[in-house]
DNA sequence: GTTACTATACCAACTAGTCTGTTATGTAAA
DNA sequence: TTTACATAACAGACTAGTTGGTATAGTAAC
């Protein structure tokens, strides 16, 4: 076997996903992407076939470390509570605690990159995505509707508006905290969501 | 004078503000632009010196009409009612219905695409961009600091923070509405944080 | 005569992608 | 243990088309 190729297809997933982010799908050129991996053409195309491919290698990666992240939360949620509202709670400030630990938020999200560069990623990127978020909402499903049965509000809420509001308040956070370039808010965000679910929740 | 060249004037920046929505600024090339337009170059460079001004164009034209949207809406809200809270749960209602008769709002908001792309704009547009999001925001707050004021929930939350969740909460909608081309989504939402919004004041 | 264009040709820089090498590393027969 | 070879992992020049932008000549409305 000749030398492993790994670290060279990492740097280049790397300065992809940062360029990306930075300058949007179709401001990530190759040669901007080589010159901060720090390579040559030659290693690119040897690695993917084309733009393409690269860009489905960034997604499927930013995907399944956030479904990791996310899956992570949930069990250390259930873990620290039987009682379903606490455990709603819980999520919401593991995921605040997340979000502090990852400043790197600031620089954007694959998913709004994607929602807001519909035309310019192959499809087969956009229905990735779709599907990777309708995941997310579905995990999260169970948990809002458990712990509405347990402590109806005052008013009458949708639970599918309320984990909208989950992953909507999150992808704007972080677009807010581009803007001011402010690391702290989306996990700022998230302990403000929690204070206001646990009085929708009477706690 | 000759006949105005208000309409070409007007057809690109509506054709380049959908190009720009559906692939970033680095993929709405002013090929793209003219064609969408139905002009010639000659046409483009008569109206603009070049793409960073129609860019300024573009994002000028959106943050009026935006700030034009919401001064609307804080107008109707107070004409609505006297009460504090009553009048930020209108906002958040009259919001919605605004949201509600835009269902080009799926295509996105230049607000993300700036953040999102800030290294490929000029620096003047993200700037711009800024500056209207925090103009909005302190004109939110004022009626949220009245409501809370006049009716204190149980829990301590910082009038900041509930702005940035209206704002966040807006665009991460506009995000997902796109990811699902869900034109309801972002009203939904909208009516859903005045639920949630009102049980926080104890209504 | 000025303004608002159309039409077309042009340019240098950049774009994605190709092609032909070269180098490192492991395999295995002599 | 040397030699031969296979192959992944690159390097870097090259091409065809696109990019933003310029230039120029002409047309049509006011």
């Amino acid at each position: 076997m000749p030398r492993s190729g790994a670290t060279t297809r990492q740097n280049i997933l790397d300065a992809a996903q940062g360029i990306i982010l930075q300058r949007g799908f179709a401001g990530a050129s190759i040669d901007r992407i080589i010159t901060e991996a720090g390579i040559t053409k030659g290693a690119f195309f040897h690695h993917f076939p084309n733009k393409a491919a690269l860009a489905e290698a960034v997604i499927t990666r930013f995907i399944e470390t956030e479904a990791a992240l996310f899956d992570g939360i949930c069990v250390r949620a259930e873990r620290l509570s039987d009682d379903p509202v606490q455990r709603l709670l819980n999520i919401l400030g593991l995921y605040a605690d997340a979000l502090d630990q990852h400043p790197e938020v600031v620089e954007g999200c694959l998913y709004a990159s994607v929602a807001l560069q519909r035309s310019e990623y192959p499809e087969t990127i956009s229905s990735l995505t779709s599907a990777s978020i309708e995941q997310t909402v579905e995990k999260l499903r169970p948990y809002y509707q458990a712990a509405l049965a347990a402590a109806p509000p005052r008013k009458a809420v949708d639970v599918n508006d309320l984990v909208d509001l989950f992953v909507s308040a999150g992808e704007g956070a972080i677009i807010l905290a581009g803007l001011r370039q402010d690391p702290a808010l989306p996990g700022r965000q998230f302990r403000n969501l929690q204070t206001q679910t646990a009085l929708l929740l009477g706690r």
